[in-house]
DNA sequence: AATGAATGAGAATTCATTCAT
DNA sequence: CATGAATGAATTCTCATTCAT
């Protein structure tokens, strides 16, 4: 028997999951409340409720992705790192590769997100993703160095992750005025300085 | 007298103005079609004859802005390196900051832009901006070295633009996480690799 | 052929001619724009070409309605003041009779109406209804004394018809606490003080 | 220790102030019962047991300001009668001249009488405000004259009430097309006939 | 080319009311 | 008595697009 309390979060997360579905398949805008309450098999009143209007509804769904994209991406990457013994700059760099390789695999997926990859590193996401913190301070820690402080660190990172997320929308879904394929060594190396890479 | 293709871009470019006035002073989605159409003088029909929908004519100018924007802040940064003597990469670092200053100096164009900033480096904006062009020829140069090829430069150049256009976006309009004056550092020395920053 | 000017007229009255019908057979909130452009046979938006929402479409027949029975009234009662030699007060107190039996003959005018009988006397209508100024003028020149300047003439009459609008919407419509035929002799002979009705 | 009886009003009460404070600040359609019942402390079912709908509500707030707005009006006119030797319609006027102080000095009040004010003369009102019953009864004495029955000068005094609710409402509010400033002279001795003002 | 009245499908949102707890 | 999550019908209003002039 389902407690009071989590029956009402029952009937929210069968709205956030209808309605992913639909935007996946057909688009935010071709979506109407109508089809998600339909789908999730509740009322209309239901989806006011929980949610101010859709676009508080495509929030939440584009963090919980962006989030399930970038932890999974970190534990992969970490894998990887351990089993191959990279050093930051080469983990930092699969991690990258990592999230281009889950964005051009699933279009849908990179068209929801629609340049808001960084939805992922917001309080919110934060609060209700605990291990998105994790991954967070383990990155941090690759990248903070001596002249490079942990704040530092987490501002790169993010930049980094509001970069690719940028930058591969466009490749993937327009492919105007590059490809994805075209930009990933661009993207995965890009910090490292052209003068440097030589040497 | 006016010829006849004056006279015909007369009209678009008055819909073109008032709808770039409106979509600043409101916002996109609280400009009607109807609003455009009012303010330039012109006929709803008239309109259709010109823009496909509402969202061609809002490509065209953020086009438009993206190009005015990026050609004017090259224009200052060229005049700067050559009185102070900068080398490539404090010329781009120059740009960077430049492009900055103006997107943070006027909210409501950044608004308008949001994260479409690389819009300037189409091919349509390309023809319809030739002072794009010789920028960019000329900034590639800069970048251009013995392993980073033409191309290569010209891809950093397009990824660099994008990943300002989009972390302004985000950081001068909500600045959540961070805010514009802490992503700046971050930003114009993005690809400074931490560790070669101080020796 | 109709001109389009008068085509444009057409619609308009249609809308206000279907309005008013079902305003009154049911209620103005039991009344949707749904069921009025239906009936009207015009699409939805071209209600909203010529009415802001529903109350400014009720101000309209409101201020149309008060006006054509205010009209009418006037009539008769100076057709009866030519016949019977009515003096000032006599005339006016006729007219108040006057209109207080067509407000109790047509309850539902009365409750569309709904206290609001001075609409008659805003500048719009005045302008739509070119006969109202008319009368207004006769009335305002019967009240008019050495003691009585031609604008508080205006104002009693104008506080006079808000009175008999006020007091038989509740005297018609509820009967409390004081039924419409209780009220007409304390309505018509409203101002003759208490203390002059005898001698 | 509070009686189940005292327990049941104060539920309703606090539902009555929470409403009263809704309904001046925003506006009545502004105000959904949800406010209402949030504002007040209540959960919505317990609204249901105590008013049938909003309107049951509007309708128990408007009497009891209505109600209390003439009991302090009158109390205020009896001190000054006293004071100061008025005649009867003296007194009267000097009421009127309160009540319609009172109304211009809170518009937000007058918004919500709406031309209702004569609902402290309802039965309801009378047996819920039994000062309302003296200060009427004192009143119709005043009016009552050897050609002016008791039950003649409760209806005058019911009719002059809704008279200045009305036109007071319009002239408060809209000022149009005549201010309060303008109204008063006419309003508050309006039943002094012109004719009668010179001889 | 230019017009602008007319369209009408379709969207978001509200809110009074119920009823199982 | 009291609660408040759930309901879902109903309503207003928008707006891109057309087409006869």
């Amino acid at each position: 028997m389902p407690t009071a309390a989590e029956n009402k979060h029952l009937k929210q997360l069968r709205i956030l999951d209808a309605a992913t579905r639909l935007f996946l398949d057909r688009s935010v805008t071709d979506t109407a409340i109508d089809d998600v309450v339909k789908l999730a098999g509740v009322a209309k009143g239901t989806f006011y409720l929980y949610f101010r209007d859709k676009y508080d509804l495509l929030d939440q769904i584009v963090m919980r992705r962006t989030a399930s994209l970038f932890t999974e991406s970190c534990r992969t990457a970490r894998e990887r790192a351990e089993a191959e013994q990279l050093d930051a700059v080469e983990q930092i760099e699969f991690l990258t590769d990592e999230i281009i390789a889950r964005l051009r695999e699933d279009r849908k997926v990179t068209a929801l997100i629609d340049k808001r990859f960084s939805a992922c590193f917001s309080p919110q996401a934060m609060e209700a993703y605990p291990e998105m913190q994790t991954h967070i301070e383990y990155l941090t820690g690759l990248l903070t160095t001596d002249d490079c402080t942990v704040e530092d660190a987490r501002k790169r990172l993010y930049v980094l992750a509001d970069m690719i997320g940028c930058v591969c929308c466009d490749a993937i879904l327009s492919a105007r005025p590059y490809g994805i394929d075209e930009l990933i060594p661009t993207c995965s190396r890009f910090w490292r300085r052209p003068s440097t890479t030589t040497s």
